[in-house]
DNA sequence: GTGGCGTCC
DNA sequence: CAGAGGGACGCCACT
């Protein structure tokens, strides 16, 4: 208050002097302007100081405004310095009777006492150990027991600290006993309005700032079967998140918020981060000592951040809520509590404001931070206590979570870890070139065009194609636009030279905006390599997905995009090696539908698209045509995808009646396929859902849709999930395995990228023989099909070399 | 924020 | 008769 007063008094008396200052000078400009226009004219000083002339007036006090607005702008930026001088002045003052009190403390107060008082611009030389009291303050320790009411811990503090135990005057009450939560009336009926934990009946939040009550809740932690835990950062990006807080749960509703570094002027007194972290870190290396959250792979990477990796990370209710329903859009918290608890928590918007004007968690008041991280934790058991239990009801679904999802974390959060080397000055030169180019072709078509305009701009493009050059109309978009997609410009290029311009443009702007100029601005300070985020709970399918930067589209098909993949390159000393499942949609095409030809194709390791050629088209194998053989593979992804003969002759640019004698040719050479897409579709139709060969299920409510559009798009997807959710499932446990090898042996090979059905690697050159063998070995063996799973590696100096 | 387009498997 | 290819992420223009 009395800095704030003091600076708004300071900041009068700084405006004042400078409206003083912009005044006289205005004056001093006046006269000398009126000297100066007296001599030139040779007119009276004073009829030119006291001039009529209007547009002398307006121009002296046109430069007036301009003067005082020049002081505003100094007044306003000095203001601003002083607000910083003046915060910096205040913490200092805060560090110094903090400072005091602890040297007075220091004479008179227990060692645990005096860390009390720890703020956290106050750093202390103590070790981690000092933060318990020995022995625990049996009374405090108990009481907080009590506090909590959850018997079972109080009887573990008893038994921790052998203290005899003693009833409480009024009996805790367990948690199982206690009056029906609100939360179980809610039950799976999402339309039930979510309603707000009401406090205190079901919950006891508490806010760690002393050393007593670290120690207790450390005991409490310590020997909790199952804690729930969260920690708050400055970032959702996980390379540069600073931990401003932890959280955690032990009972539903009983769940603590430890501040260690909420930064702002007055926060209160936190313990030292360093010296909790270094206290918590046996606990949280435990892999014995479990632990729910709520996606647990961002608190294993902030923790690594501070050299914790993280262990026993038993429940992830975000995973437990994909497994169980993929389809759902979101599996963040707010939504899943929701949906399965009728809750409606506290947002992170709530706290930290949104847009332009959100702050970092450590500039939150340690209260709201406190209700809000607490409530986190909190939350996350109740989803657990949910979520599990409807797990467990299906075993296929917990197999799934146990072997497959839950121990794809840490091979994920070391593989986003590791990162990938992209050589920058590839990159740099090539969107140099590329600009060139595009500058030729911009200039190129607005000659075409006859005037300039925006050649990125769908909507411009179309007018010029469609409305001024009057080319046909080939495709339209969803909204019933003319569409200037590549399709369309494709069938105008023999028509005008401007399709065949903007489809050159399009592609070199596409490569440059999103590869060439992106990917160097992502590459992470500190360790120099590009860091993606793999997402485990999106894809429906049971895919993965990569974002910031997405890995996952990085170019191949075309020789200017493959020059993106030779950016892509091993530290010194390494080669880079890809190793890629081989038709492994197809492969568990054949082991579902057990179709004999199918089974054959591949237990023989033919090339299975000129295999179905020859099948289709009646010919010898040696006798399959180019152009039979792309047919085929057309045929053979149009069956994956659930195409119709329409989309296969769109495809292949063939009759409708054509494409659909293939299609009829092919089912009568695979008969197992056709009755295996009927008996998928029927399947689906029955159960509301359809299965990977793991258990993985996909539920497709749209299946008894009455709006046909929907009903097919289910359908389409009951005819794809299942090969590639099993394939994404196959290369899960693949990972699982390759990292679980690379973790016994002693190579220094790392796991860095998944495009689906494709591991890269990082390994150093002298092993790679040996690491080439056992991945491609471990890969293969990831799932036992009624066909062999092949797998097709190559390595080099870049990504596009090892293809 | 939405639509159009384009990249990958 | 209309609509007729699964799953992602990201950039740009436009509102």
């Amino acid at each position: 208050m009395r800095s704030q007063s003091g600076a708004k008094r300071s900041s009068a008396r700084l405006f004042g002097s400078m409206t003083g200052i912009a005044a006289i000078l205005a004056i001093v400009y006046w006269l000398i302007e009126s000297y100066a226009h007296a001599r030139f004219t040779g007119t009276p000083f004073i009829d030119n100081l006291f001039t009529k002339d209007l547009s002398l007036i307006g121009e002296r006090f046109a430069f007036l405004v301009i003067m005082i607005a020049f002081a505003g702008f100094y007044v306003s930026a000095a203001w601003r310095e002083k607000v910083k001088v003046d915060r910096v002045a205040r913490a200092d003052e805060i560090k110094g009777k903090v400072g005091e009190k602890l040297r007075d403390n220091l004479q008179q107060i227990p060692l645990s006492k005096q860390l009390a008082t720890i703020h956290v611009n106050v750093p202390l030389k103590l070790k981690p150990e000092d933060l318990v009291p020995a022995p625990p303050d049996v009374v405090a320790l108990k009481k907080l027991a009590e506090a909590l009411e959850i018997r079972s811990l109080l009887r573990v503090v008893e038994e921790t600290t052998g203290a005899a135990a003693e009833a409480p005057a009024t009996e805790a009450k367990d948690v199982a006993e206690q009056p029906a939560l609100i939360t179980g009336e809610a039950g799976d009926d999402a339309s039930a309005p979510p309603v707000r934990l009401p406090d205190p009946v079901t919950r006891h939040y508490e806010t760690i700032f002393t050393a007593e009550q670290f120690a207790a809740w450390l005991i409490l932690i310590e020997n909790a079967e199952l804690v729930a835990f969260d920690t708050e950062t400055t970032s959702l990006n996980y390379m540069e998140a600073e931990i401003v807080g932890l959280s955690f749960g032990l009972a539903e509703g009983r769940a603590a918020y430890l501040p260690v570094a909420h930064r702002y002027v007055g926060a209160p007194e936190q313990l030292d981060r360093g010296v909790v972290l270094a206290r918590l870190k046996p606990w949280l290396e435990n892999a014995d000592a479990q632990k729910v959250g709520h996606h647990l792979k961002y608190d294993a990477h902030v923790l690594a951040n501070y050299g914790i990796r993280l262990a026993g990370m038993r429940y992830d209710s975000m995973l437990e809520s994909y497994v169980l329903d993929s389809t759902a859009t979101r599996h963040d918290m707010d939504s899943v509590a929701r949906k399965y608890l009728g809750l409606d928590t506290i947002h992170f918007e709530d706290v930290a404001g949104k847009g332009a004007k959100q702050i970092t968690f450590d500039q939150v008041s340690v209260e709201k931070a406190a209700e809000y991280a607490a409530e986190d934790a909190d939350i996350t058991l109740r989803l657990h206590h949910a979520l599990w239990p409807k797990l467990e009801a299906i075993p296929g679904l917990t197999r799934l979570y146990d072997t497959i999802e839950q121990p794809l974390v840490p091979v994920l959060t070391r593989m986003e870890e590791t990162g990938v080397l992209v050589d920058t000055r590839l990159l740099r030169a090539m969107s140099g070139e590329f600009a060139g180019k595009m500058a030729a072709l911009e200039k190129e078509a607005h000659n075409e065009a006859g005037h300039p305009f925006n050649i990125s701009s769908p909507k411009q493009l179309q007018e010029v194609l469609y409305n001024e050059l009057k080319l046909p109309v080939t495709q339209y978009t969803p909204t019933k636009q003319p569409s200037t997609n590549e399709d369309a410009l494709a069938e105008l290029a023999d028509q005008h030279r401007l399709p065949q311009l903007i489809l050159d443009y399009r592609s070199l702007s596409k490569l440059k905006s999103t590869y060439t100029d992106k990917l160097p601005e992502q590459v992470c300070a500190r360790t120099g390599r590009i860091h993606t985020s793999y997402h485990q709970a999106v894809a429906a399918t049971g895919r993965l997905s990569s974002s910031d930067p997405n890995l996952q589209n990085i170019p191949i098909r075309t020789a200017e995009g493959r020059r993106i993949r030779q950016a892509f390159i091993p530290k010194p000393g390494c080669t880079l090696l890809a190793a890629d499942y081989s038709q492994i949609e197809l492969r568990i095409m054949a082991h579902l539908s057990e179709d004999e030809g199918l089974l054959k194709a591949f237990a023989e390791d033919r090339d299975v698209h000129q295999a179905t050629a020859a099948e289709v088209f009646g010919v010898a194998l040696e006798d399959v045509t180019t152009d039979q053989r792309r047919s085929a593979k057309a045929i053979n992804f149009g069956l994956i995808y659930g195409m119709s003969a329409f989309g296969l002759a769109r495809q292949l640019g063939i009759a409708r009646d054509e494409a659909q004698k293939y299609v009829e040719l092919y089912f009568a050479r695979y008969p197992g396929v056709k009755a295996y897409m009927d008996r998928t579709r029927t399947q689906a139709r029955e159960q509301g859902y359809v299965e990977t060969v793991f258990g993985r299920r996909l539920y497709l409510p749209d299946i008894q849709a009455r709006q046909q559009s929907r009903r097919q798009y289910a359908e389409r997807s009951a005819i794809n999930a299942p090969m590639q959710g099993t394939a994404a499932d196959i290369i899960k446990k693949a990972m699982i395995s390759v990292d679980h090898w690379l973790l016994q042996g002693s190579t220094g090979a790392e796991i860095i990228m998944q495009v689906h059905d494709e591991l890269v690697l990082e390994v150093p050159t002298p092993v790679l023989a040996a690491v080439q063998q056992n991945v491609t070995r471990l890969m293969a063996a990831a799932a036992d099909l009624r066909v062999p799973l092949k797998v097709d590696a190559g390595h080099g100096a870049n990504w596009d070399e090892a293809h």
